[in-house]
DNA sequence: ATGAGGGTGACATCAGAACC
DNA sequence: GGTTCTGATGTCACCCTCAT
């Protein structure tokens, strides 16, 4: 029996089970709205997890840039090498990892790094519904991606003091994981919680000494699309010192975002992609403010551009609800006048009703009409067949009837009547 | 109730091909 | 050139059972 269990993976996890520090979260707790991962895996988030849908998840990923130290300048690289007939870490696992630091923070921040969890628990705070054995297999592998993925940090894995360290290699984000599926358990424990994982220590360390990025954990559960959450994820961190950013849809599409496909030497297809971008992400939150994006053309007229900014929130701790309350007549005059007075600075603008716009902006949340018109200014160009005023109400009824609380006001005949 | 696993199928995403 | 269709693949939900 002894001898067995020194080459089985069970080896690692009955010398984990002998140590003291036996908390465990046992009931199904609701995860926090902010979220903060480790510095570094934080920050290279967006190249660290890639979108499953991509091309290239089973091949080993290099980033390089540069890095300026003493007046001289030096060349930084990030390399993701996945084990051998593995893929490499996705959107997915970055879900799994952020679940696994929830978790980690609600049993208290041991030092050991050491996580208990069960599997049904970890899909409560991913916000997955348990299916049986796909969501374990889903769970396991990703355990298996976060364990046996190498990563090498060159110039770019930074220490809690700040320092750049000049060669960080082999690093691994889980130090074990082991998912003990129900056959290879005992009867005494056959029911009770038993996945248990390490952090890294490095990564344990850097966290219990605040060299964190926060995240909002809320706004990016909410993002379903995979591409879409690797985009999040950049964004919020291209704008946490910089009011704007913007960048051409070729090279965002192919570099940042692995879409490879031909498709995407249309310019068209270039630009239905960024709508759904601007679709799912204009309005959504930040750790601090919230991004509005817009799709504007480039200058050479050969390409678009995606255009990110961060808007500021008057108290960026409180959440704004996602449906909020009828605006105020003062305030539905000052968003409607700005409304209209964007619209009109645009070619073919039509003539938009204050009325009509005012009882828009009284119905409906700000973000939404704000969304609305970015994406109608964006499908507006190109095609003239109606004004963009014609659009922009378009588009704010096709908002409004796929959101889940929100109903148009010609759809039923008792909403229309607001004071 | 809670810990899981099994089977099935709907839906989303991407990308190339086909069509206008 | 723009636009839509189609198929491969990945993700996730539903409903079931079992054991304590």
């Amino acid at each position: 029996m002894q001898g067995q269990q020194q080459n089985l993976p069970e080896a690692t996890i009955n010398s984990l089970t002998a140590d003291s520090n036996d908390q465990i979260a046992i009931s199904l707790f609701e995860p926090k709205k902010e979220i903060r991962p480790e510095y570094n895996i934080g920050k290279f988030a967006g190249v660290i997890f890639a979108s499953p849908y991509a091309k290239n998840v089973n091949e080993i990923r290099k980033y390089n840039w540069q890095v300026v130290d003493d007046d001289q300048t030096l060349d930084a690289s990030l390399t993701v090498t996945p084990l051998t007939g593995q893929k490499t870490p996705t959107t997915t696992t970055f879900r799994v990892f952020l679940a696994l630091i929830q978790v980690w923070e609600h049993i208290g921040f041991p030092e050991d790094g050491i996580v208990r969890f069960s599997a049904r628990q970890l899909c409560n705070v991913i916000g997955w519904r348990w299916a049986g054995t796909d969501t374990a297999n889903r769970i396991y592998e990703h355990l298996k991606i976060l364990s046996g993925t190498s990563i090498s940090w060159t110039l770019a894995y930074q220490s809690k003091d700040g320092q750049l360290s000049k060669l960080y290699d082999d690093m691994s984000i889980l130090s074990s994981a082991s998912y003990r599926q129900r056959g290879s358990l005992f009867e005494p424990e056959k029911f009770s919680i038993v996945q248990k994982i390490r952090l890294n220590p490095d990564l344990v360390d850097n966290m219990l000494a605040g060299h964190v990025r926060p995240m909002n954990y809320v706004a990016f559960k909410k993002i379903g699309n995979d591409t879409t959450a690797v985009l999040y994820t950049c964004l919020d961190l291209y704008l946490h010192k910089k009011p704007k950013w913007e960048r051409r849809a070729v090279a965002l599409l192919s570099s940042d975002l692995a879409l490879m496909g031909k498709r995407y030497e249309k310019r068209f297809n270039r630009h239905a992609k960024l709508k759904e971008f601007v679709r799912e992400l204009d309005g959504v939150a930040l750790f601090t403010g919230t991004l509005r994006l817009a799709i504007e053309e480039t200058a050479d007229g050969k390409d678009w551009k995606l255009v990110a900014r961060k808007e500021k929130t008057a108290s960026p701790k409180r959440q704004r609800p996602i449906v909020k309350s009828v605006t105020s007549e003062e305030e539905a005059e000052m968003l409607a006048d700005e409304l209209i007075e964007m619209i009109l600075r645009q070619p073919r603008s039509g003539k938009p009703n204050r009325a009509v716009i005012k009882f828009l902006c009284k119905l409906y949340p700000q973000p939404l009409l704000r969304q609305a018109l970015s994406v109608a200014k964006a499908d507006y160009q190109g095609k003239i067949k109606k004004t963009l005023t014609h659009v922009f109400v378009a588009e704010i009824k096709r908002a409004v009837q796929e959101h889940p609380k929100l109903q148009w006001y010609d759809d039923a005949p008792n909403t229309g009547q607001s004071n």
